[in-house]
DNA sequence: TATTTGTATTACTCTACATAATACAAGTAA
DNA sequence: TTACTTGTATTATGTAGAGTAATACAAATA
């Protein structure tokens, strides 16, 4: 999968790498049992420290997005178990975004129309011959 | 206005003003063409420095939320003008939430229906007598 | 046994955040 | 005019986070 950087804007690496890695798994790029580069070759490939790979995995590790297991490296996880704490990040967030629209003059309906456009894009699928 | 900050957690201070404010619009406790409290006045109220205060209401002014005239004070604009960059700051944001919330579980229905609750408990008002 | 893995530690530089103390021009109100 | 308030700007200081770099180590693998 490609990893795209923006080094010149205000949102740290390790932030922008689990956001490219979540949208990844969304996409269909990354698949769900599929193993993630390890963190020596992601910091290789896309130029950064180890320390800020594993930052980033860490991150998703905790959030459920992916396991970490020595002997079979960092694999995709399927679903995701919600926490309430995630559930309020989500509303709060959800919740300032729609109010931004609203005040920007985005129309409830147009808003609707893009969530449906980005829910139909999504592609969540499995690795082929993946034992989840 | 109550403004509720939460100085242990990890976003800055002006960021968190800020988005107070746009809820407080969008909620309606803050009215289009009402004044907002000066920077010192706010500063103490809040029991922040003025700077940091400065911080919040340029980039609000930046945004199109509101607009400072020496004569009158900050005020709380009407419909901010949606230019491209907001825009695609918009979609990505939500973009984003939309795949974390589905990776979580969060059926396309329930999403919706948190939307259109947050949609219909937004009431963007006037003040009373005020001349936009 | 040698290698790779995730993880941990320490040290260092750089930047952002927040506060503090002033200062000043523009506008307001006495 | 004078005194005050306003937004804005400057400089300095302390603290914390981000990122890199160089190692180190136990667990697992080949």
């Amino acid at each position: 999968m490609i990893i795209k950087l923006n080094t010149a804007g205000s949102t740290p690496i390790y932030v922008q790498l689990r956001n490219q890695i979540v949208m990844g798994i969304g996409r269909g790029d990354l698949k769900i049992g599929q193993g993630l580069p390890t963190v020596r070759q992601m910091a290789e490939d896309i130029g950064i420290n180890m320390m800020t790979v594993t930052k980033a995995y860490t991150i998703l590790k905790n959030e459920g997005f992916i396991e970490i297991d020595r002997r079979h490296g960092a694999k995709i996880k399927p679903t995701a178990l919600l926490t309430d704490n995630f559930s309020e990040k989500i509303e709060s967030e959800l919740a300032l975004l729609i109010t931004e629209s609203s005040l920007k003059g985005i129309e409830k309906e147009h808003f609707f129309k893009m969530c449906a456009e980005m829910f139909d894009r999504l592609n969540i699928s499995q690795v082929a011959g993946g034992n989840i």
